[in-house]
DNA sequence: CGTCGGGTTGATAACTTTCAAATTTCGTGG
DNA sequence: CCACGAAATTTGAAAGTTATCAACCCGACG
């Protein structure tokens, strides 16, 4: 019971664990917290000696800029750390906020230093995850350096939907998706009328819909072709290496 | 002697190094390997059980897309790690070139933590300097988000000197560049072109100077101002937290 | 109803790329 | 030390992409 967690199911995709790691687990989902829409988890400058286990709900990671506008540096899904970076180093420069209402579930240093030393293939395996957020922020620099609007949308939708299925949230057919374009726009460094005429064009191309908080991949396969993702780097889970 | 390497002068600035720790550091500098410029490290897909310190000279790691440009995720110089991220986790989807001619040094997996072990003041450091590198590249992925192609210039350059005077190669003045504009070009996702006609607006407002392997900084405060760069993530030594 | 936050669309402006052609710099061999 | 060729830098003009501004529409909700 409860390991069907997003985080164990994640989790498990990279090691499989047994049913101790799963209570070790279930462990963290103590102290649970919940925030409406909006609100924020996590100012820039903050150093907490705590994570965030995003339960339900989606968060997103940004910065502000002085004119006002923002970037977000990436979204959180269930199952996803909050916050990782800013206990294991130093604290980064920027803000945590809600984007749906979420649960989540703090995690001390301690815990989960813990849960390490007596759980070690836990260990692997979150290393792993955050091992993939690295590459995926990285992959996200890529998008914004190279890409033009269209594949640089293209290629985000299918990197959520990567991790969605990941989570057991979603299918290659598609995934539920709260996003509004204004927070796309903001993630993909691009305006938000542009990033409605984007939409449109894919929605044309029969490529993939974007309605009603639901992303349904028209043609997955030539989805991926086009925006020329590389399915390997999230989904070949080298089970315990 | 050997401890004003740039390594030890880089993390020296996170925590005070003791002789021992200063010896430790020296024992990375066996295995030489030397590059010429233009020469892989390291190719996308590839696993190793070690990681390098470069040691002199300038690196970048990239990736290549399907059209043939590509994107430089970020540049390494002297003190710097190459190659960190694919032995503590899994290998990334990148290459890493010599930009300039350089001399690494081969870390095995083994040797770096039988360091931690011994020495864990070193791996604070080690792990500040991680953490300042993933810090770096956040930053780099708002610059290409939510900057113009002159004040994106600016912040990566100002960034770039901020490095170089950690390691003790550079001033609020300037610093040694050897870095070509199509270089700068493929970092900045602009056109070589583009670059060309940036830098020359910089030097023509007098905020600085890219010449001949040299960036001098004419006005570092405006420069700062303008570029909306936030001196503190960088320099803020917090010596040994 | 009336408002309000998203979404949609058109027109125009701003920014950046591309293409093409000098011009300069720099390393190398004579 | 000089000449030469390759590579890097520089500049102009035209084309392409994306942002901005200004409406308008629509459904949710009090």
């Amino acid at each position: 019971m409860g390991q069907d967690s997003p985080l164990a199911r994640k989790l498990g995709t990279y090691v499989v664990l047994s049913e101790e790691e799963l209570l070790v687990l279930s462990k963290f989902h103590q102290r649970r917290r919940s925030l409406t829409a909006g609100q924020d988890l996590l100012h820039q400058g903050e150093t907490k000696q705590s994570a965030y286990i995003l339960a339900s709900g989606w968060a997103c990671s940004y910065k502000l800029m002085r004119d006002g506008t923002r970037q977000i540096i990436d979204f959180q899904i269930p199952g996803d750390f909050l916050g990782l970076r800013s206990i294991l180093f130093r604290t980064a420069d920027h803000n945590i906020e809600a984007v749906t209402p979420i649960e989540v579930s703090e995690v001390s240093m301690h815990d989960l230093i813990d849960a390490f030393v007596k759980t070690p293939r836990l260990a692997t395996a979150v290393l792993w995850a955050a091992s993939r957020d690295e590459a995926m922020v990285v992959e996200h620099l890529i998008n914004l350096g190279r890409r033009d609007a269209i594949e640089r949308t293209s290629h985000f939708l299918l990197e959520l939907g990567s991790r969605m299925i990941l989570a057991g949230l979603g299918t290659t057919k598609g995934y539920p998706c709260p996003l509004s374009q204004y927070l796309l726009a903001d993630v993909l460094g691009l305006s938000a009328v542009h990033i409605n005429r984007v939409l449109r064009q894919l929605r044309e191309n029969g490529l993939l819909t974007f309605r009603r908080g639901l992303v349904t991949f028209e043609d997955f396969d030539r989805l991926v072709e086009f925006a020329e993702f590389d399915k390997s780097y999230l989904d070949d889970g080298p089970l315990l290496r």
